[in-house]
DNA sequence: AGCACA
């Protein structure tokens, strides 16, 4: 036979392997439909599915180089050809003698997932919205979270591996929905694997580090400071630092909050310099700036996530401004500068120099400082009286059902239908009040419309 | 319908 190597050699054939190549398979095709297929020709010890770029090829190895034979040369002369589900799949030996698996933790499904936040204020997401957001599909047992060269990254825990999909099914790609985050913060886009863990290990309720399933476990220090948000990262250092300027944002604005309600609510801590109001993400902010850091930090620890006024309405979200002086060029009833009586004041205010003394919080502001006349309730006494034992930090012991947002558990399993998107979601629909408690079961389909950004994004 | 990973 010569000139064998110059002739072409036949397209279909090639030299016999235990590893069967398959092709035009169905989408996501199993395993386990690829070892029913290839169990009467013998012993499947290995598989891999959803190969190439269009995932719809795999590969199949026998435990015997004899049964990858007997496999191909039956449908060789079958006049069925092999099928999975009910597709016509094309089978030859595969140019490799065995598969490689390289199958990692993060391939093999586990009861814990590794989460990384991505977008540029990824590690400002707070342990309790990703508590918040993994309740969906079942009880969270743990988290802990950490920074690597990945970026921001988390653990969660649930019970079983079933549960650990659902989740990481519904929430790979996606983005937290806005209304989670405080209205500063850019998109956060969650990437999940599987972790190879199966059970965490918290030492400590931290910011860093939940554990859910023991209310008795000691706080750590460097929660007892802050208010919930994430401010300390791995070293324990304040990642938003602190700020004698405030960023207030009004949450279910139900009635105006001007410039006035907003000087009173934070006078009641020391001297208000100046205020700016603005709109933001269809929302009202307002910066207040005093004349030093530890006022702000009181007024921010005690006035975060409460309320303007009675009955949940105009909830103050507060964080540290990057400003440290307003520039204030006029003022208008959406800006003031206390500390100069003589610009204009365009709506005739009288003015109130920022040298009263500190007002006791504990007393509410001084009754003169506020014409409560002109708006419909009173201002909340809740939002004015702080309550210095409130929150997970100090009072023992720490039970889950006292952490952060827990309550708003249900907004990841709104009934079908019922969940506008992120950004459509009116002011006075905060996350929590108008859907039914979550349902026992999840069901992850339905929470993919709570989701921001496509996976291809 | 045509050979994997990173």
């Amino acid at each position: 036979m010569a000139s064998v190597s110059t002739q072409p050699q036949f397209r279909y054939t090639q030299p016999p392997s235990k590893v069967l190549h398959l092709r035009n398979l169905p989408w996501e095709c199993t395993e386990e439909e690829l070892i029913e297929l290839g169990k009467p020709f013998g012993k499947v010890v290995n598989t891999k599915c959803n190969v190439g770029a269009n995932r719809n090829q795999a590969f199949i190895e026998f435990q015997d180089l004899n049964q990858a034979i007997a496999m191909i040369s039956y449908y060789a002369s079958s006049s069925e050809p092999a099928q999975v589900r009910g597709k016509t799949v094309y089978l030859q030996y595969s140019n490799r003698q065995e598969i490689v698996n390289n199958k990692t933790a993060a391939d093999v499904a586990g009861n814990v997932l590794l989460v990384t936040i991505e977008g540029a204020d990824a590690r400002l997401v707070s342990i309790d919205v990703l508590h918040l957001v993994f309740s969906a599909f079942g009880f969270v047992h743990k988290i802990t979270t950490f920074e690597k060269t990945a970026g921001f990254q988390a653990l969660v825990q649930f019970s079983d591996a079933e549960i650990a999909t659902a989740a990481k099914e519904a929430l790979d790609g996606r983005s937290i929905p806005r209304y989670l985050l405080p209205e500063h913060l850019g998109p956060c886009t969650l990437r999940i694997t599987y972790s190879g863990h199966s059970d965490l290990s918290v030492k400590f309720q931290s910011h860093r580090s939940r554990d859910y399933t023991n209310p008795y476990l000691p706080v750590a220090q460097s929660a007892m400071e802050g208010s919930g948000q994430a401010m300390v990262g791995l070293d324990g250092k304040r990642l938003e630092s602190e700020s004698n300027v405030l960023l207030a944002s009004i949450e279910n604005m139900q009635y105006a909050v001007t410039l006035d309600v907003l000087h009173t609510v934070f006078s009641a801590f020391g001297p208000v310099l100046k205020i700016a109001m603005f709109d933001k993400n269809g929302g009202l902010q307002a910066l207040i700036q005093y004349p030093d850091v530890q006022t702000a930090v009181v007024a921010k620890d005690t006035l975060e996530g409460h309320c303007i006024y009675d009955g949940g309405f105009c909830k103050l979200h507060i964080s540290y401004s990057r400003h440290t002086d307003l520039s204030i060029k006029v003022n208008n009833d959406r800006s003031r500068d206390y500390t100069i009586p003589n610009i204009p004041v365009v709506n005739a205010q009288p003015s109130i120099l920022g040298q009263q003394p500190v007002s006791n919080p504990m007393m509410g502001p001084p009754a003169q400082q506020y014409n409560g006349a002109r708006f419909p309730p009173p201002i909340s006494e809740q939002a004015m009286m702080p309550q210095s034992q409130g929150g997970w930090g100090t009072a023992p012991p720490v039970a889950p059902q006292s952490m952060p947002m827990q309550v708003h558990n249900n907004v990841y399993m709104p009934p079908p239908g019922t969940m506008p998107p992120p950004g459509t979601m009116p002011p006075q629909m905060g996350p929590g009040m108008p859907y039914p408690p979550s349902h026992s079961t999840p069901q992850p389909a339905q929470t993919f419309s709570t989701y921001g950004p496509d996976r291809s994004q």
